[in-house]
DNA sequence: ACCAAATCGTTAATGCTATGAATATTATTA
DNA sequence: TAATAATATTCATAGCATTAACGATTTGGT
């Protein structure tokens, strides 16, 4: 046995899977955190949060279009629309040229919270980037882009 | 008005701003793909998942170490460890020396999954650092713990 | 003009994630 | 020994999300 220990490329890579592995971990763990932290602050479902922010520039959206920004079955949608309804937040009008069509946008006081939630999400990543020194910021935003490819590129691979 | 347009350092933050929002956002999209994949894949719900994962390198587990280890309620992990031993991947006996205590622990089936667990996680993150070019890897690694300090001190700051 | 097909939204049934309060059992300690 | 603390479970509740079935409306073809 040698003193001497050089690591051999394998383990090189073993470790820093791991390390990528654990860094990926923490930063979703965070987001998670924050993911909770918001929705108590605003005293909105998650889901709902999230489908209130998308009304930002557009005036109206159906339900159609919101299931498919969100991602989920139009059955969820209905859901979360009469939550923010029943909130106040958001109202609900036919579509004058086609009956089946629900109309929906915000209430006053929906534009309102949405206001404060965009600003608490400015406030946040602002926060974060003052925490990075100025001279890393550009570099940090570089190599996240590439980490986001190289996992979409991944996830093409694999899934 | 001046054809030459330089930005403003507010505006360059706020440039600076959106574009960490949507990188962050993006890889946690990423990631929430894996999670969907991974319990499909592995035929268990996520939190089941997540739960057989803890048995690394640990004999035994209790109800209430779980929970911490999840962060979530004890009664949560009852619920868990009722699906995993139903599915035959997990089994319980009780501390010789506490009755109150119940330890549960891998049967070989649940070894076997978690193995494969293992390997597929390790399988992931070794092609997401083969779509990143050798002489970045590093750097992708540093400016990633660099944000991961930024994002919670950016927490610890906020919430 | 009419009917079949497509579109839009809702409802109902189901399952996963998670919590908190109440409870039963067992250990500890004063 | 009696009070207290620790461990796990059960039950009620709530959020997240899907699929299948349905009713209403529009559209397109004949």
């Amino acid at each position: 046995m040698n003193n001497v220990y050089v690591k051999t490329d394998e383990e090189l890579a073993e470790y820093q899977i791991s390390r990528l592995q654990d860094l990926i971990n923490e930063i979703v763990h965070c987001c998670e955190d924050k993911r909770l932290y918001e929705s108590q602050r605003f005293e909105l479902p998650y889901a709902e949060l999230r489908c209130l922010m998308l009304f930002e520039g557009e005036r109206y959206l159906t339900v159609k279009g919101i299931a498919q920004r969100l991602e989920v079955a139009k059955s969820r949608v209905t859901k979360l629309v009469n939550g923010l309804t029943e909130k106040g937040l958001v109202e609900t009008i036919e579509d004058p040229r086609d009956a089946r069509i629900k109309l929906i946008s915000l209430t006053p006081a929906g534009k309102a919270k949405s206001g404060e939630i965009a600003a608490f999400h400015s406030e946040i990543h602002a926060k974060i980037l003052a925490n990075i020194a100025t001279d890393e910021r550009l570099n940090t935003l570089s190599y996240l882009e590439v980490l986001r490819s190289a996992m979409e590129a991944a996830k093409a691979e694999v899934m």
